[in-house]
DNA sequence: ACGCTAATTAGCGATTTAGGTAATAAGAAT
DNA sequence: ATTCTTATTACCTAAATCGCTAATTAGCGT
């Protein structure tokens, strides 16, 4: 959990997952919408794999990365326990904050 | 919404939230709950505030923290939108990712 | 003014993070 | 085998983070 929010914590993470949302893309298309360097971005997607946020698979000399929804559920699950005023559904997580 | 995520992403910070929604607390007593120093604690308390998620007040020598609902909802709207498959009612947030 | 309590700020060391450039790995194609 | 493309890993620097102890501020009560 704490990975997962350390992930989200950073805007140009929270943009690739944006992107990622309306389909999948390679490193080098994502990579072109930031102005940041590619190695910059390639960790940015490496902490964002960590967090399982994300999946990578590869296509010949290219990396396509996809959205992994699960995960991003589970938080949002979560995170309505901790912080949420309004009504939540379907609260089934098994995480205990130390 | 950087700010708010990096408070959350520490799993002492979101004991703290946990906490502080069953009702207000001053700094000492929270300190009491958790097993690091109390100048730790009270760093961890400025992150919250700065994040406002966390409200204090002085009370005579101690200092009473609560709970601030308004954030957590915006940041949860803001999440859904971003990383929520479950249906969403009222997502209007303003935030845009760079 | 002095002392006592509660909490913070100051300062230190170790670790992590975000960014960059240079070097390397993996595939495809000639 | 070499070359080209894509993307990563390696290495560096600057800045932030988390923990601690010591010192300071703020308020209350003699």
């Amino acid at each position: 959990m704490n990975d997962v929010l350390k992930a989200l914590s950073h805007s140009t993470r929270r943009a690739v997952l944006s992107h990622l949302r309306k389909g999948d893309a390679t490193a080098g298309e994502l990579a072109a919408l930031f102005d940041v360097s590619k190695p910059t971005m390639s960790r940015h997607f490496q902490v964002l794999k960590d967090a399982d946020l994300i999946a990578a698979e590869r296509r010949g000399t290219e990396i396509v990365y996809s959205f992994n929804a699960s995960v991003g559920d589970e938080l949002l699950g979560a995170l309505m326990a901790l912080l949420g005023t309004k009504e939540r559904t379907s609260a089934s997580t098994s995480e205990e904050q130390a």
